[in-house]
DNA sequence: CGAAAGGCTCTTTTT
DNA sequence: GAGCCTTTCG
């Protein structure tokens, strides 16, 4: 009993109740998280149910790791056989084990964004169109939200209506054949497969059924009709299934998130239990009070009561700045001033912004002044060319009907495999209704007239290609993963390759961070290690990798921000166009959610929040004015430091512009020459070494390793750096 | 065949 | 401003 006493009395009820099915409705700040982990607890410790028959459903794998992790404090540990993860982890698991009942072969790979991209334009070709005319990009959106609501090729075929509709659904019956002949799934398909898995094949949802007697999924608000009607099959014995969400956070639709799927809960579940979660442990009353007041202007929401009794705190600042770096500026200077007196630490303030492309200006401000920042989706590393060269060698080596990895590395580094030499090698693969790798084996393995009709110096580069994959498939078989990574750079010699580059270097440091994350799998059997290497590195998100211990002010997207929470929030951008984001303009439940979006940001705050808008801002090259954000006209002035309401259409800030300049600090000490490898001290981080040097005009820009701080670029003529010896 | 240069189009958010 | 595609030249 004692696992519950640190609860309040909604959440003890929320916790409490095992058996039927529950609905919390969790305001933010409002101890969602606890509940759930401690409601598991409750269910191992106190009920003795065995932790092998409960899953949880998280929102990231990052969220899954968490609840992990507070779960072995909670239960002293044994949390070892707990399903947890996201809908897509945990129906990789299945499919992996019987997919084979619905034809997946168990080595499929997972084809991500970039991957789809190409295999919807060989569809679009194949089906006779033309790539230009469709936008591949929009064909994939319409074809993922049919997979997001379980609807198969021949039923999109069926119901097509117009003739857009008629041509994606051409396209989508193209696509769906290719991924199968590749054995690929898309991330929509992990899903949808798996619903038809248990639609098809009844003794295997039976089995699944019996095993989870519960079933918790977090997030619930962001849930599609797929992931729905996963839930419902899963829990279609027992019903012992609990959803967690909140609706004013649901920000997901664009990704096909269906928020009725609250109302559809309440409806296939009539005896379903309520628990309403409304008392705030997070934020200020003033942040709180912020924070509803954006978000009552929606129309199509229940209100809520949400409350606190944490004290009145800080009022809101709201800031116009005239462009976008100095907006930036703002925000670094006003941190350098709080961090000076003494109050908060480098990691408690998070700078939030509606879209990626708004992190450039914060970036170069943050660098500028030397205060250390962490991007949560900046470097998106398994993005980087180098990442995915080496990805899809190893995919290839895994599934070598993966043609979009063969084509991607068949002629990387360069051995002389052109367009030309790829296309007769396509036309002889189809000519003979083979794969293109089983045509490369023929080329190889057969002699006389069966021969390729392939000029002599084809098939020696082609032959050449071969071997080298057969040498390292066979090195899958006997080899720890590690040991084919560094057989693969050998034989390819994609090392020598990527130095010959300009930024060679800093390419061959990201191929070596994917060995070490390699080698955590290095441990399993040499076919397993690779299998489960690829299943991660595929299903990682940006926020996966967030560490929130790094010493460092946090760059993150509203939508990522989303579940986190900091004393210090600076939300940027907030501008008509912007947030609301100018798409939504048209279309009012768009817009309720860009206000949903808003009310995200605002509620992760603890202390403080900044709302911050410029005047001039520049997007693609051009430059708009823009003006501020509606959601701030919503905020009562009483709430805002100096009463804003509005600076109207005489912007004051023009007249301020030179205060911001004039806060720059000015070049005009000697700027120290510096190289590689030298020791510099620093009037904050203390000692470091130099470990890349660029040099600017009339500036340098440094990277510089302070031992138990961290590693910081720095703009030598801010920095301030002195050179020792 | 491949490197380099020039011209085009978009930009929301991501498991 | 960048990423993608096409064209051109060696």
């Amino acid at each position: 009993m004692d696992i519950l006493t640190t609860l309040n009395s909604a959440q003890r009820e929320a916790a409490e109740t095992i058996s039927g099915p529950l609905l919390i409705l969790a305001g933010p700040g409002s101890g969602k998280t606890r509940v759930i982990t401690h409601r598991i607890a409750y269910l191992i410790r106190v009920c003795g149910i065995s932790p092998r028959r409960i899953m949880a459903v998280t929102f990231t794998n990052k969220a899954a790791r968490e609840m992990e992790e507070r779960l072995k404090k909670l239960t002293s540990g044994f949390v070892r056989e707990l399903t947890i993860g996201t809908f897509h982890a945990i129906c990789v698991r299945i499919l992996r084990q019987d997919g084979g009942l619905i034809g997946i072969n168990p080595r499929f790979v997972i084809y991500d964004r970039e991957d789809q991209l190409s295999l919807v334009k060989t569809a679009i070709k194949e089906a006779g169109f033309d790539p230009k005319q469709y936008a591949p990009s929009v064909i994939i959106s319409v074809i993922s939200n049919a997979k997001s609501q379980v609807i198969s090729t021949q039923a999109f075929i069926k119901k097509g209506s117009s003739h857009f509709e008629e041509v994606v659904g051409r396209v989508y019956e193209k696509y769906q054949r290719l991924l199968e002949q590749n054995n690929a799934l898309d991330f929509d398909d992990l899903l949808m497969k798996t619903v038809q898995l248990f639609d098809e094949q009844p003794e295997v949802l039976d089995r699944y059924r019996k095993k989870y007697q519960h079933i918790m999924v977090d997030e619930f608000q962001d849930t599609n009709l797929v992931q729905y009607k996963l839930v419902k099959q899963l829990a279609g014995g027992y019903r012992n299934i609990c959803v967690v969400g909140d609706p004013d956070q649901s920000i997901y639709s664009w990704r096909s998130a269906d928020l009725r799927n609250i109302l559809s809960f309440e409806k296939d579940y009539p005896e379903a239990k309520i628990v309403l979660l409304e008392q705030n442990y997070r934020s200020t009353k003033a942040i709180l009070e912020t924070a509803s007041s954006i978000i009552s202007a929606n129309q199509d929401r229940k209100p809520t009561k949400l409350w606190t009794e944490n004290e009145q705190g800080e009022l809101i600042t709201v800031v116009e700045t005239y462009t976008q770096q100095e907006e930036a500026q703002y925000v670094v200077s006003e941190i350098e001033r709080l961090l000076e007196r003494d109050e908060v630490k480098l990691a408690e303030f998070a700078v939030m912004y509606r879209t990626n492309a708004q992190s450039r200006a914060l970036e170069e401000a943050f660098i500028r002044y030397g205060t250390p920042y962490k991007l949560v989706a900046g470097t998106r590393f398994y993005e980087r060319r180098e990442v995915k060269d080496v990805i899809a060698y190893l995919r290839f080596i895994h599934n070598q009907q993966d043609s979009i990895s063969l084509l991607r590395i068949i002629n990387i580094p360069q051995r002389g495999i052109g367009e030309r030499t790829l296309s007769q090698l396509k036309n002889w693969a189809n000519s003979l209704r083979v794969s293109l790798y089983q045509a490369l084996q023929l080329m190889a393995n057969t002699e006389g007239d069966k021969k390729p009709p392939f000029n002599h110096r084809i098939i020696k580069v082609l032959s050449g290609f071969y071997e080298i994959i057969e040498e390292l498939v066979a090195g899958n078989q006997k080899m720890s993963l590690v040991g084919l990574f560094d057989l693969l750079i050998k034989k390819t010699g994609y090392k020598e390759y990527l130095l010959s580059m300009i930024d060679g270097e800093e390419r061959w440091e990201n191929v070596l961070e994917l060995r070490t994350v390699a080698r955590q799998y290095d441990n399993l059997a040499p076919f397993e290690g690779l299998a489960t290497f690829l299943e991660g590195v595929t299903l990682v998100s940006d926020v996966d990798s967030y560490d929130e211990s790094v010493g460092a002010v946090t760059l993150i997207t509203l939508h990522q921000a989303k579940g986190l929470e900091f004393p210090v929030v600076f939300i940027v951008g907030l501008e008509e166009g912007i947030l609301p984001h100018i798409k939504s303009f048209d279309d009012p439940a768009q817009m309720e959610e860009e206000r949903r979006l808003c009310y995200v940001g605002v509620t992760r705050a603890k202390k403080r929040v900044y709302l911050l808008h410029a005047f001039r801002r520049n997007l693609m090259g051009s430059s708009t004015t823009n003006s501020p954000s509606r959601f701030l006209d919503d905020i009562p002035p009483q709430l805002v430091a100096g009463g804003y309401s509005g600076l109207g259409e005489e912007s004051q800030i023009r007249d301020k512009s030179a205060f911001w300049e004039s806060d720059i600090p000015v070049v005009s000490m000697d700027i120290p020459e510096l190289k590689v490898g030298d020791r510099v001290l620093h009037s904050q981080f203390g000692k470091g070494m130099v470990v890349s040097y660029h040099q600017l005009e009339g500036d340098g820009e440094v990277v510089v390793a302070f031992p138990g701080v961290g590693v910081k670029k720095l703009l030598l003529s801010f920095a301030r750096l002195e050179k020792v010896d």
